[in-house]
RNA sequence: GCCGAUGUGGUGAAAUUGGUAAACACGCACGACUCAAAAUCGUGUGUCGCAAGACUUGUGGGUUCGAUUCCCACCAUCGGCACCA
């Protein structure tokens, strides 16, 4: 018997589909289990052995489910929409639309050969117009909600790929797509306001079951910050003298309201609306605009250099009273309080700030101490910012309290002199969903001049992506659907006067912010959600995935799925009950890349090995988690592995015909082992060490021979990771089941089998293995104790030194200490 | 700078709550089969040592009868954030 991968990959493969072994009824499922995997986004050159690493690790825990009785749900599809497939399609020189339809073909057939139990009548392609169509149904949505709205502000632009982008889409200051810096421009898009949802999206990481560092990373994204915003007074005139009255507020967040006798000036940042509203009582303006347009000529990567001098300009004219002790403090505007964090002004503690004390000490400010570590002047001079926590001096009602103390009684004073109070802030943004692209669902909204924007009604859907040979963008800030009059063109759906569609498409990833609701209701084209479906099937109970999407896809995704909670479709906000990050795949220790040539391409391997040996070579190479280093000559292995468990065929016999299967049956007790074992690992997602126990089984069964039924149950536990080779053997054991092995359920484990007849008790002393015994494993401590010092060995280490104590760990071993 | 992960043989890697470090696999060596090779099977394989034995989980400390595992300090690599008040 010969294995032939080929002629058995195929065999089952197409049985599969014929049978449509891997659908479930959605509606009918007892025990819905719903296990995703991130869809790829498709790219020229095909399925990538990183796709394939986390959806085989995908498959296998879904194929586990299933042999635990659950309806398992596995659907497929490609995120076919955006900038990386454009790009290409641009540097080749072809349509997009061709391009994807190639890829497509691609994908799906690399998909079919890897084996994975996908539910096919269901994929979905997010370019598709009974996709996208919904895509844009969701915008309206948001938009009804007061979700989607425009906004002129600092947004992020690629001049290669000629759009702007979400801030999330910013790699270390790149283009997530095509690593070029990118700047900030001035520009009016659309966005989605995420930041109403920072403080759920905050707060339900704690309930979550994800991958800890992902949390971790999405966490300090959020960046939730509690502090205070307080209100000072600002006045025309001058630090001494008379001053004039109040003329405005300006208002601060800190997060280190107790240092407030510590203010020393305020600062603004650049952009602020102070500057323009006060322009004719600041004395100084020439010099403050000069600065102005000193830093507008500025790079973003010159104006966010950490190791730049701190330099700004005092707004003289104006200036701010401390409402806590009636101090009068300089005004200075200075890029370095950023536009868009806070209220884009701070009050400055050069004491206890760092970068308020670079500033001070640059242009001779006054440093006001009001926090120290031991609750008393320190009698030394300040040479770095004190900005830890301690205890409060100078600072009259708060002296001798503790920071966390004196934070609280400020804001009660605050709060009870109204000006100001607690306030938590977000690091986060709003996202930008607006593209200068073409290859994405055209934002269905319309301007007309007289009634404003208004969007198009659920009944127009879709907004149709017309066709158009040159679709590059030309980077003038619209897209190039600006070009078709034709599509631009429109009537008002209100007044019926002229109006002009938007020529923006959404950001992809709002494509796919909402895909895993569309897999369980495709069948429906009235409509984009089913709830009934939702309820049955949300949340997610198994999503795996890659770590670079910790915020972006991740972070997207639970904000739509709160929204759609909020509008109804769904009953819990969260929509993945589970999420695991696995590592990444590397190729004899170096990262992948087509400059260094040395990509592992799948195909190949399958061709030569079959689907199984790359399947389960991949679930060996390492822990899911960590990632994996892939090499030749360990696929050659794990080949020599899966023909092994072919040839066990020839091992089958009856019972009494098997050697050394005598009373104590040892074999048994392995079997039941790994039965246990191997169950616990995958629970775990610890493929690797399953495998490994699958190994030893298999040595064991090809040296001793085994029976019909013992092959069957390490065949059903090779389901998760060599499917094609389950059921050919499953089908060559013609066990009586009334089911293929697929739906077997898990062989059951008898714990009463794997109970070890005899045990090594270790036997140290000071802690260092001196020997090993066997003995009973229900041994008692002094019966230990008795076999371990009569030991020839011990008693010769031991030689005439005393005994101190001895510890017993049962099962294990005896440490005696002397 | 802040946050996080990782560091174990020649290599990929294992190691329930602290309890036999290196399971499993690759590679290598030797042997069997073969005219020969491939494939397959068997034996060995952390380091030093002929051996007894000693040493060994990035480095240095600590806690403990006992530390890859816990604590402290440091080093290296990778990832996230970065003038976020």
């Amino acid at each position: 018997m010969e294995y032939d991968h080929k002629k058995i990959e195929k065999k089952w493969q197409q049985l599969w589909e014929q049978n449509k072994t891997n659908e479930v009824d959605l509606d009918a499922a007892k025990k819905p289990f719903y296990n995703l995997m991130m869809f790829p986004y498709p790219s020229a050159e095909g399925l990538h052995v990183g796709n394939m690493y986390a959806f085989v690790h995908s498959d296998a825990y879904g194929r586990f489910m299933r042999l635990q009785g659950y309806d398992v749900f596995e659907p497929i599809g490609l995120d076919g929409f955006g900038i990386h497939a454009e790009n290409y399609a641009i540097k080749i020189g072809e349509h997009i639309r061709d391009v994807s339809m190639r890829t497509e073909a691609n994908y799906y057939r690399q998909l079919k050969m890897i084996g994975n139990q996908y539910a096919w009548s269901h994929k979905v392609e997010t370019y598709k117009e009974n996709y996208y169509k919904w895509t844009q149904w969701l915008f309206l949505k948001m938009y009804e909600r007061g979700l989607a709205y425009r906004k002129k502000s600092l947004v992020n632009w690629c001049s290669k790929c000629k759009t702007v982008l979400s801030d999330e889409q910013i790699i270390g200051g790149e283009c997530e797509r095509c690593d070029t810096e990118t700047e900030k421009k001035e520009m009016k898009q659309w966005f989605f306001k995420i930041t109403d949802y920072a403080e759920r999206l905050h707060r339900n990481l704690e309930g979550i079951d994800w991958s800890e560092d992902v949390k971790i990373i999405q966490r300090n994204w959020i960046g939730r910050k509690v502090g205070a915003e307080v209100n000072f007074d600002v006045h025309v005139g001058g630090l001494k003298g008379k001053v004039g009255g109040k003329v405005d507020e300006l208002n601060i967040f800190t997060t280190r309201p107790d240092t407030l006798f510590g203010v020393t000036f305020m600062v603004i940042c650049p952009e602020h609306a102070l500057i323009n509203t006060y322009k004719s009582k600041i004395k100084n303006y020439e010099e403050v605009l000069d600065y102005l347009n000193n830093i507008k000529n500025k790079s973003d990567i010159e104006r966010t250099d950490l190791n730049k001098d701190k330099n700004g300009v005092r707004i003289d004219g104006l200036v701010v009273v401390n409402p806590i002790n009636k101090k009068r403090v300089p005004v200075f505007v200075a890029d370095y309080v950023l536009p868009n964090y806070g209220t884009g002004a701070i009050m400055a503690v050069p004491a206890h700030d760092e970068r308020d004390f670079e500033f001070a000490k640059k242009y001779g400010l006054e440093i006001v101490e009001v926090v120290s570590s031991t609750g008393r002047m320190e009698e030394k001079e300040l040479v770095v910012a004190y900005s830890e926590n301690g205890i409060s001096i100078n600072s009259d009602l708060l002296d001798g309290l503790k920071t966390k103390d004196a934070k609280e009684k400020i804001i009660n004073w605050l709060k009870e002199s109204n000006l100001g109070k607690e306030k938590i802030n977000y690091r986060l943004r709003d996202w930008c969903v607006s593209r200068q692209r073409y290859w994405g669902p055209p934002i269905p909204m319309i301007k007309c001049e007289a009634c404003g924007w208004i969007p198009v009604s659920e009944e127009q859907l879709p907004v149709r992506l017309p066709e158009m040979d040159d679709f590059l963008p030309d980077g003038k800030g619209k897209g190039p659907l600006n070009k078709i009059d034709d599509f631009v063109q429109v009537d008002c759906p209100k007044c019926q006067g002229d109006a002009r569609r938007e020529t923006d498409v959404s950001d992809p990833f709002v494509d796919s912010s909402w895909y895993y609701l569309r897999f369980l209701c495709t069948e429906f084209e009235r409509k984009p959600l089913d709830k009934e479906r939702l309820e049955k099937w949300m949340p997610i109970n198994m999503y795996i995935g890659g770590k670079e999407h910790s915020v972006l896809h991740l972070l997207y995704s639970r904000f739509v799925a709160m929204v759609m909670c909020d509008i109804g479709y769904l009953k819990e906000e969260e929509p993945f009950k589970q999420f695991r990050a696995h590592g990444l795949i590397v190729r004899d220790g170096a990262k992948m890349s087509k400059s260094k040539g040395n990509v592992v391409n799948p195909d190949e391997y399958i061709k030569v090995y079959g689907a199984d040996t790359v399947r389960m070579y991949l679930m060996f190479v390492g822990d899911m988690r960590q990632g994996g280093d892939w090499r030749d000559t360990g696929v050659r292995g794990m080949y020599r592995f899966v023909k092994k468990v072919y040839t066990l065929l020839g091992r089958v016999a009856p019972l009494d015909q098997l050697a050394d299967r005598g009373e104590d049956d040892d074999f048994k007790r392995l079997l039941h082992k790994t039965i246990d074992g191997v169950k616990r690992d995958m629970e775990n997602l610890k493929y690797n060490t399953a495998i490994s126990k699958l190994m030893v089984l298999t040595s064991k069964m090809q040296e001793l021979g085994c029976t019909r039924d013992e092959l069957g149950d390490l065949v059903v536990m090779l389901v998760p990771f060599a499917p094609h080779l389950a059921e050919e053997m499953w089908e060559s054991l013609k066990l009586v089941k009334d089911k293929g092995v697929l739906d077997q359920l898990w062989p059951e484990f008898d714990p009463s089998l794997a109970i070890e007849k005899v045990m090594e008790l270790v036997l140290q002393v000071n802690g260092k293995i001196k020997a090993k015994v066997e003995v009973l494993p229900d041994i008692m401590e002094h019966e230990a104790q008795k076999v371990a010092l009569e030991n020839p060995k011990i008693k010769g280490v031991i030689g005439d030194k005393k005994v101190i104590k001895m510890i017993f760990v049962p099962g294990k071993l005896l440490n005696i200490v002397i």
